[in-house]
RNA sequence: UCCUCGGUAGCUCAAUGGUAGAGCAUGCGGCUGUUAACCGCAGGGUUGUAGGUUCGAGUCCUACCCGGGGAGCCA
């Protein structure tokens, strides 16, 4: 029996194999909150109710032991799932000593290095449920629409993206790359299969330390012949939408448990305010925006002196108080603090946002603040289309209107999460994408089997990229995208 | 690579240049309904590293190492 399962069973007494995530006790009363994978009960453990070995059992658990727990499924509304075990029998199969992560807080640094086990707290558990949702929405989405899920080649000759974020490695003597994507292979297989899509690990060696970057990640790419820049839109739209209702609909536990606000989830609805490039630089420079950044810098100053009211509140009050109120207050500041510390943060850059907002040049690409302050203005992800070419990959088809545009995309999602889609329609025509890779530098004789699409047989195809930590991290609300993969890969980081 | 903040007990954090502390965790004791339980007692430190200033350095200065946040670049 598992603890998901428990609730369809009240009233039977069954036995729960698991690890004790926390205890609390009485004389001859145990709470103990068992954990085993699939969810959290709470164990009572009655000295008058169990054998004298299951007493010495329960006395001698430690967090993170591992053990086996006999009871009753008992209705508790108190308790969390509405339920509580009475136990009857107590097993060990092991004490543990020492386990690092106690209950209280931790910093980062700490619980990366010990991410092995912090895998098995609360917030992981939910984090990783809610990715594991979002990966069976992905194949389900696009299995029933007749796409070919496809694997391609992690070690490649070619650069897709920039040169500069390659890993090389050592390929019996010749070099070879890790990929960045696996978008030109997709090309290849939607000449051969119409619909595809990949699903796979890429590698950017970025050198970026940020909260929107790992240097392996995980990327679902569909590539779709005879599809336009419309149609690829609309397909994203679609495939968004599905992602959000999927997990609003069945993570409600674990979107719970992150605090995410699901309003903005259930707001992902068509359609998507589709902007060009042009209509979004415009956005930036307009009045509007500034007004909005100097709201949000008022917003956040008021919220800075109310939390200063409330520290100075609290430390005159100090000394009267009892023992365990003084830690309550004690703990609260150290959050008002490291709040604070936010605050002042983002009160600096703000200012900066808002002036490189306005002194935006048409031509440029966004950078992360200049897509944030674009999402403030909808309240659902949005579709900026139409780069210039100049800031978009080599094989992005020209806007037959407008030659210094590319038909490409990028999906921002809301609340300032980003990037976490970009694709457009290729460039379908022979002459033009010679003079593209001859125009990047790249080694023309690497792609001849890439041209070869364009000589046999060529037509209108597009697709995009999702990046799947970005996505998760979307999804649940997550501060940094290092929590939405169980083993993060960044700047400086390798291990566990 | 640049900017910025930080590194003090196992963990989270305190400490006007002047005797290094608290909570949690751990150990022992108490408490029969706890929800980050509570109460009492105990053990626990080369203040990131190397120099320097000073009567005196956790605190000031220099260099380096490690980490957080941000910029550039991107999904």
């Amino acid at each position: 029996m598992t603890i998901d399962s428990l609730v369809q069973h009240i009233g039977e007494t069954v036995t729960l194999k698991g690890w004790l995530h926390q205890k609390r006790g009485s004389k001859g009363l145990f709470f103990m909150v068992l954990r085993d994978g699939t969810g959290m009960v709470q164990c009572v453990v009655n000295q008058g109710k169990v054998d004298a070995t299951s007493w010495d059992n329960a006395s001698s658990t430690t967090q993170e032991s591992s053990l086996i727990v006999t009871g009753e499924i008992l209705k508790d509304e108190r308790q969390i799932g509405g339920i509580e075990i009475q136990a009857s029998q107590i097993e060990v199969f092991q004490i543990v000593k020492d386990y690092p992560i106690t209950p209280k807080s931790h910093g980062i640094d700490f619980l990366m290095d010990h991410r092995h086990l912090w895998l098995r707290s609360r917030r992981p558990w939910a984090i990783m449920r809610v990715r594991n949702r979002i990966i069976m929405s992905i194949h389900n989405f696009f299995q029933e629409r007749g796409f070919l899920q496809m694997d391609a080649p992690l070690l490649t000759k070619n650069a897709v993206e920039g040169t500069s974020t390659l890993f090389e490695i050592d390929y019996f003597g010749s070099s070879a790359y890790l990929t960045q994507s696996g978008q030109l292979h997709g090309e290849v297989m939607a000449m051969a299969f119409n619909k595809i899509y990949t699903f796979g690990p890429v590698f950017r060696a970025e050198k970026s330390k940020t909260r929107r970057h790992l240097t392996e990640f995980w990327m679902i790419e569909p590539e779709m012949a005879f599809y336009d820049l419309d149609m690829n839109m609309t397909l994203a739209e679609d495939f968004l939408i599905r992602i959000a209702s999927d997990a609003i609909e069945d993570c409600h536990e674990e979107l719970d448990l992150l605090g995410r606000d699901l309003d903005w989830l259930r707001r992902v609805q068509p359609p998507f305010p589709r902007i060009t490039y042009t209509d979004a630089v415009e956005l930036l420079h307009s009045d509007q925006t500034q007004v909005m950044v100097q709201k949000h810098i008022e917003q956040l100053q008021q919220e800075r002196s109310d939390l200063e009211q409330e520290r100075t509140a609290n430390r005159q009050n100090y000394g009267q108080l009892k023992e365990w109120k003084k830690r309550r207050i004690d703990a609260r500041e150290i959050e008002i603090n490291i709040r604070m510390d936010q605050i002042d943060e983002e009160l600096r850059n703000l200012p900066q946002w808002g002036k490189s907002a306005e002194q935006f040049e048409w031509g440029g690409d966004f950078g992360g603040s200049d897509e944030t302050l674009l999402t403030w203005h909808f309240d659902r992800p949005i579709i900026v289309h139409r780069y210039p070419e100049s800031v978009k990959a080599f094989y992005m088809k020209r806007d037959p209107e407008d030659d210094r545009l590319a038909l490409g995309m990028d999906i921002l999602a809301p609340e300032g999460f980003g990037e976490i889609i970009g694709g457009g329609q290729r460039a379908d025509d022979l002459t033009f994408l010679e003079e593209q890779v001859q125009r990047h530098r790249l080694p023309q004789d690497a792609f001849e089997w890439y041209f070869d699409l364009r000589r046999y047989g060529t037509v209108p195809h597009s697709g995009f990229g999702l990046g799947l930590e970005r996505t998760v991290a979307w999804i649940c609300g997550l501060e940094h995208i290092r929590e939405a993969i169980p083993f993060p890969r960044m700047l400086g980081r390798l291990s566990p």
